[in-house]
DNA sequence: TTTAATATATGATAAAGATCATATATTAAA
DNA sequence: TTTAATATATGATCTTTATCATATATTAAA
């Protein structure tokens, strides 16, 4: 027998990670499976040894990179809940994530997964649902607040995110996450 | 001479406005000249004596949508700001808007500008500054606001509108708009 | 060391779609 | 009514790209 399972899996892992990150930065239209093979060293005809289409592969990372950076598993055991809801809000309102570092696919991926498949917007969805859960869970512990509150929260980092990817300097993105930053803390109980 | 010049300008705002349509729909790969043209009730052979690529009309279409709806041109005389400024938020935050009803090229091509040129970056950072100055100017007029409320704020009614369009299902769109709407309302000072 | 199962690479195919070249249709003005 | 300027339509081209078919490379196990 060739190969060992194994290698198998670690390839089809690389395949899933680095069409992730393609996927965020240039849509499903903007990558092409030879460039996504060769961005892991391998070339097309690999491609579908792993995968059925580009349109499987598109729903398969974003279920893997979803599966990979729950908000609910990350949390340390040895920092507060609060001081975690500020840590998080942090991250994800900086300039590094806005320039793909660990891109979150909601904020990323809005406007492309409408014209795909259904699959991926349930997915969407699903993700979506988890991080205001997480989130909820977060602030509850101590700060008494709504539903409302967090909805609204989640739109606005995530829309801050996707907007600052789309506005043609740096400067102007950087003062709306900053004061997307300070405003969702206000919501959030003063985090 | 042949046909006035009022006819080849009908026709070329019949296609912006069409262009406009489409791209939001289903973005800049989603929309083929053919099915633009179609849309118009022409054929893609007419659609050169009107642009000179796709990618240019991707830019005009954007600029077009901008200057025919411009948020400071809009208030009727009749109205207070701040009554305004609740229709406004209404408005924006409704199912209709997520489902394409006036679509605002800043929720709904967020993603897919990254992805095309530099001009319609510049456009959309255009605009996005339009609209915070926009709901600035109605809001001081009843309300001590500051810039981070006013960017917050557009940050979340756009993010909200953008992640509605990609949920599956419209209850939880629903749910999120209206939860947005009142949080909006809260932060510029009681709308 | 051989072999067989399977991963990967290479070459081919076929479809889609933007754009161009050319033909046709339209109509304001003579 | 004729005509010339120009809008529109049709047919052709050319590129890009997903996907398939086939050949080659790899390596665990015999």
């Amino acid at each position: 027998m060739p190969y060992t399972q194994e290698h198998k899996e670690k390839t089809r892992n690389k395949i899933l990670q680095s069409a992730f990150q393609l996927f965020t930065a240039k849509g499903f239209d903007g990558v092409t499976v030879n460039e996504l093979m060769k961005n892991c060293g391998l070339t097309r005809g690999a491609f579908y040894a792993h995968f059925s289409s580009k349109s499987t592969l598109y729903n398969e990372s974003l279920k893997f990179a979803a599966s990979s950076s729950k908000l609910s598993e990350l949390k340390p055991n040895n920092i507060s809940d609060k001081t975690w809801l500020g840590q998080l809000l942090d991250v994800y309102l900086s300039i590094d994530h806005v320039n793909g570092i660990r891109p979150c696919p909601l904020a990323f991926l809005a406007t492309d997964i409408v014209t795909q498949n259904q699959e991926a917007k349930e997915t969407y969805t699903r993700v979506y649902k988890g991080m205001n859960n997480a989130i909820m869970s977060y602030t509850k512990t101590f700060f008494p607040c709504h539903q409302e509150e967090i909805l609204s929260v989640t739109a606005m980092i995530i829309g801050a995110v996707a907007i600052s990817r789309t506005l043609e300097d740096q400067e102007t993105a950087v003062n709306l996450l900053t004061s997307c930053r300070l405003e969702a803390g206000k919501i959030l109980g003063g985090v």
